[in-house]
DNA sequence: TGTATGGATATTTTT
DNA sequence: TATCCATACA
């Protein structure tokens, strides 16, 4: 038997295709993954492709790595071949061979986020852009917009026209770049950027890569942005010996789950391959491997609402499984809790390990109540995300100075570092250094070797010296053959006493901090074991490219907790969805936008995401009222509940047992219930839903805290009904229908 | 130059 | 709520 012979027809027809253009559109769960991983094993044994003219491209680490494990089972040998890697470190491995064709040296350093905001902090000084009216976090997202549809600093300035504001983003941008480039840095967005400069400027390089990727494989296509296209759109257009141009192009991917917009993915890239490449094939993959039968048709019903995607319904020879719950809790507190108990209950009743199990949430602020609740009942987790490990203070700090060691024209790196741990180097001086270092169009790392010569400096610079003889010293152990790699973090911190800093200081966050230090130490040994040439330059960029979801061990034991970007390609016997309320998911911010319609409908393809997560059951949930920055929400259910058929939904039992945590609400009264709020419910066949409410004007009702009263108003708003009752012992009340459990008394 | 304080402010998703 | 920033003071 073969390998091939599991495949299903329409998986075999797409690992089996031979040549030009394959669109694969792959429902989740349809094994797009197991095709890509079949395709690339059938052509270096059936096809006697060599394994280094493939390249598969994902967006992850994490990906590339269990694609790279797969196809490396599945074929005797020549897996380490295969070019297996996310588009970020693809273009790096490209640009540190090419580089200074462009004009950078190649041991250039990548900016995060944050590098990037305090790059941009400078140039708006610089430029005395006020900060207040055009915030750096704004310009750098107008200045990534541009390079994601490969516009530069040039184009910009002259798109920009007499337009004011254009104007300064356009001054900022040509000066940030230019800034990048004196510091020998290249940002996220650049690495894409100057990949697709270099092809358009280097024939030479292009024909290369051209040559050696002759079969190309990308994941996830519906995530691409237009750089991304742009730059797959290179490298398959290489004209083979018979001078014929192949496109030996398979993409896979879902437009129903395309959900990073917001990061400049363009979803006509996968809703247009036809028309970009001519003959191309087309492959649906509709069969789900995944889920159960309810949960794949509740999916299906939601992503029903969106009306600009590709038409396809995904089917499964699953069971039919357990209706979805779904529970409206009075906080998010007892949201929290609840999720907590029934997990921790079917961990004892033996049902499921912990790692079964998932916590989904649209924000990452969500996390924390739900943390603090696994935390009380000692249930081991692992949050995905949030603050970064790379953006911890400490973390950062070493990284700058291993950033100094590497490339000491870094100028962010060593204007962190310069007074950490404090020498006594204070604002004055470093402004003095950076105006000299302007001045002379020399690097800051330079102009403090002269610090003797800088004016107004002739002071401070004996405490300058020690520093510059510090980070000369780091560098020279770092020539030396003896020297290993893993103890450059050791005698950074011996040189400097950041360690003994925070011995001293012996605060829980000091111990810490300690430790994060000792698990960057513990990244580095490993790094220095396990790769072929290791060297700081690998290192750091490693780190640099590193991504949340890198983090998540597929091995360990633990309830995950992450939001639902940062869980699709990912599968879990149990998923929870929790924070399913209006405002919070679909997000308050897609009122705002400047498309709300086209937002509203990416939130819902985050929905289908977080839904065909789970494979054998799914609770959504959501909270009367929440906590967020300090103040108290309330929130309705979200609309994407109200979407899903109510036979596929179990209402649970009321539940009201009271929580000591909750006895200060703000009504005085525990109202934990469980929801039953399609007992009420009629779907419209226009799909605008409303509640069908049993009572009407001039009926005596009963709520759950006011007691009995009168109808006297019903008022349609939005689609939920605003009633006024007057009750007998609290007057008149505006009550929203969804929330106000009404019930008629007859 | 360093630190403490209070007030303003910004709150989605992240390779 | 958590973070950032300006300002005042040591």
């Amino acid at each position: 038997m073969s390998i091939y012979d599991s495949l299903n027809p329409q998986q075999k027809e797409a690992v089996l295709h031979d040549k030009g253009p394959l669109l694969i559109l792959a429902g989740a769960g349809s094994g797009k993954t197991r095709v890509l991983t079949h395709r690339i094993a059938y052509l270096i044994e059936e096809r006697n492709v060599n394994p280094w003219n493939i390249l598969a491209i994902t967006f992850t680490n994490k990906a590339a790595k269990e694609m790279r494990e797969r196809v490396d089972s599945l074929i005797g040998y020549g897996a380490e071949d295969v070019w297996v890697s996310t588009f970020h470190s693809t273009c790096v491995r490209i640009l540190r061979r090419y580089i200074e064709s462009i004009g950078y040296s190649k041991n250039f350093t990548i900016y995060d986020a944050d590098d990037q905001k305090t790059l941009m902090r400078d140039v708006c000084k610089y430029l005395n852009i006020d900060t207040k009216a055009y915030k750096e976090k704004s310009i750098l997202s107008v200045i990534s917009n541009a390079k994601n549809e490969l516009i530069n600093s040039v184009e910009f300035a002259k798109d920009s026209g007499n337009d004011y504001s254009a104007k300064i983003y356009s001054k900022a941008y040509t000066e940030y770049q230019k800034r990048l480039k004196s510091n020998n840095a290249l940002d996220f967005d650049d690495l894409i950027f100057k990949t697709i400069d270099l092809f358009k400027t280097n024939d030479e390089a292009l024909a290369y890569f051209q040559n050696r990727f002759k079969y190309i494989m990308v994941d996830e296509y519906q995530d691409t942005n237009t750089a991304q296209f742009q730059l797959i759109y290179l490298l398959s257009s290489g004209i083979n010996r018979d001078g014929v141009k192949e496109n030996n192009l398979s993409v896979v991917g879902d437009d129903d789950q395309s959900i990073y917009k917001f990061r400049g993915a363009n979803i006509h890239n996968i809703l247009n391959f036809e028309k970009a490449y001519r003959n191309t094939k087309v492959i649906k993959l509709e069969q789900n491997y995944r889920s159960t039968k309810n949960i794949l048709n509740a999916a299906n019903e939601v992503i029903l609402n969106n009306t600009t995607r590709k038409v396809k319904s995904l089917w499964t020879d699953n069971d039919e499984g357990e209706p979805l719950n779904f529970t409206v809790y009075s906080n998010d507190l007892e949201e929290a809790e609840s999720i907590a108990d029934s997990i921790q209950t079917s961990y004892q009743k033996g049902d499921a390990k912990l790692s079964d199990f998932a916590i989904l949430y649209r924000t990452n602020a969500q996390s924390r109540v739900i943390e603090d609740r696994l935390v009380r009942k000692n249930i081991p987790y692992k949050i995905i995300g949030g603050v970064n490990f790379y953006a911890r203070k400490e973390i950062k700090d070493i990284i700058a100075y291993l950033k100094t060691i590497d490339n000491g024209l870094d100028d962010i790196a060593v204007k962190r570092i310069l007074n950490v741990p404090r020498r006594g180097i204070g604002l004055t001086t470093s402004e003095r250094v950076e105006t000299y270092s302007i001045n002379n169009e020399i690097s800051f790392y330079e102009a403090l070797k002269n610090a003797e010569y800088v004016p107004g400096l002739e002071r401070t610079s004996s405490r300058i010296v020690p520093f510059i003889s510090l980070i000369e010293g780091l560098k020279n152990n770092l020539q030396s053959e003896s020297f290993s790699l893993s103890d450059i973090i050791d005698d950074i911190l011996d040189g400097t006493g950041y360690l003994k800093e925070l011995e001293t200081e012996g605060s829980d966050e000091a111990l810490e901090r300690i430790n994060n230090i000792n698990e960057l130490i513990n990244t580095m040994t490993y790094y220095e074991q396990n790769a072929e040439q290791p060297t700081l330059s690998g290192f750091l960029e490693e780190v640099a490219l590193i991504s949340a979801i890198d983090n998540l061990d597929d091995t360990a034991d633990y309830v995950v907790l992450m939001t639902l970007h940062s869980s699709k390609g990912l599968e879990f016997p149990h998923v929870y969805l929790c924070g399913m309320e209006e405002g919070i998911f679909p997000s308050y911010m897609i009122k705002n936008a400047d498309n709300p319609k086209e937002e509203l409908e990416e939130e819902r393809r985050l929905c289908y995401v977080g839904i065909t997560r789970a494979k054998t059951t799914l609770s959504l949930s959501a909270a009367r009222q929440r906590m967020l920055r300090g103040e108290m929400q309330y929130n309705k259910p979200s609309r994407f509940v109200y979407e899903i058929p109510r036979h596929l939904l179990k209402s649970e039992l009321p539940n009201n047992k009271v929580e000591s945590f909750n006895k200060k609400n703000s009504f005085g009264i525990n109202t934990s219930f469980t929801a039953k709020p399609f007992s009420t419910l009629s779907k419209n066949i226009g799909g605008n839903n409303l509640l069908a409410l049993d009572y009407e004007t001039g009926d005596t009702v009963k709520h759950i805290k006011f007691g009995e009263g009168l109808v006297i108003d019903i008022t349609k708003g939005g689609k939920d009904y605003e009633i006024t009752v007057e009750f007998k012992k609290f007057g008149v009340k505006k009550l929203i229908s969804s929330f106000a459990k009404l019930k008629k008394i007859e």
